[in-house]
DNA sequence: CTCAGTGTTCAGTG
DNA sequence: TCACTGAACACTGA
């Protein structure tokens, strides 16, 4: 669920929460499937006393600068979600919603508690546990995002190198884009929405595309990563010319998107929707 | 009870 | 060494 959108609506989330405060508590359960290589109370140790200076994002993978290091990194995984307590969280799309509180008020599936001077506190929750929390120096020692490519939103390459990159690729241009040694923070629906705007079927083979539908490409990234950015994700807020509206359907039988069928097929090991009439 | 689905990593193949 | 494919991971909710 949690794309590049999504990320950077938590990243602004936990700026206006965190940023230029203290930490005065910081919880972190021992789950040794999240915390893969970490232990929970260094990661505490890493965060309590600590001032945060920023919120850094590349892809889907975020960090809290802090003002020593190590920092804390996360990757929200496929369920994993940033609220802060005490108001009401983000609307995410389909299953998504960040957890209900338990009996006691407590966040189900709660992962990390940041609580900084003033009050202001942000939970980390993870039903299945795909996400991750680590420590590391910084973006730059963290081999996990050294192996990123470019940010889709904040650094997308011109249509000229996209292309040479492109024709490079044996494989069908859906399993390109959520490749994210390439196209760091595109998810599978970004990736489907990106091509039912640009015209192009996933199937086609990423270096057959001419020149004309990168250029496509590279407008539909754009269009999509921006809107989506611009509203926080809030799906509620996505044009209605949106597959995204359209893609899982009503659950029976065919659906449909301004008159034309929706497909729904496995394109690049992930289920893909498109709209055969409207991409070649 | 079965199974789809979300992102990343890893094993296996070419 | 690299590109690519498919399975595995953990769990919820339909």
């Amino acid at each position: 669920m949690p794309e590049l959108p999504e990320v950077e609506a938590v990243r602004r989330l936990m700026r206006r929460v965190l940023q230029g405060k203290r930490i005065v508590r910081a919880e972190v359960a021992p789950d040794e499937i999240v915390l893969s290589n970490a232990r929970p109370e260094a990661v505490e140790a890493a965060l309590v006393g600590r001032t945060v200076q920023d919120i850094g994002r590349k892809g889907k993978f975020w960090w809290l600068e802090l003002d020593e290091t190590p920092w804390v990194f996360g990757h929200l995984g496929m369920s994993g979600w940033i609220r802060e307590l005490g108001t009401e969280s983000i609307r995410l799309h389909s299953h998504g919603d960040a957890p209900l509180d338990d009996e006691s008020g407590r966040p189900r599936f709660l992962k990390l508690l940041v609580e900084v001077e003033g009050g202001g506190r942000i939970a980390f929750t993870d039903g299945r546990r795909l996400g991750r929390l680590w420590l590391a120096e910084g973006p730059h020692a963290d081999p996990q995002v050294q192996r990123l490519g470019f940010d889709c939103h904040e650094n997308l390459p011109e249509v000229d190198e996209l292309h040479a990159r492109l024709q490079k690729r044996k494989s069908p241009i859906k399993a390109v884009l959520l490749d994210q040694a390439l196209f760091a923070g595109v998810g599978n629906w970004i990736a489907d929405e990106t091509l039912y705007h640009a015209g192009i079927a996933p199937k086609r083979l990423a270096s057959t595309l001419t020149r004309e539908e990168v250029t496509a490409l590279h407008a539909a990234l754009i269009k999509i990563l921006g809107h989506a950015v611009g509203v926080e994700a809030d799906y509620t807020r996505f044009p209605e010319d949106w597959l995204f509206h359209h893609r899982w359907g009503g659950g029976k039988g065919a659906t449909e998107l301004l008159g034309d069928s929706i497909v729904r097929e496995t394109v690049g090991g992930r289920t893909t929707a498109w709209v055969p009439a409207r991409q070649r």
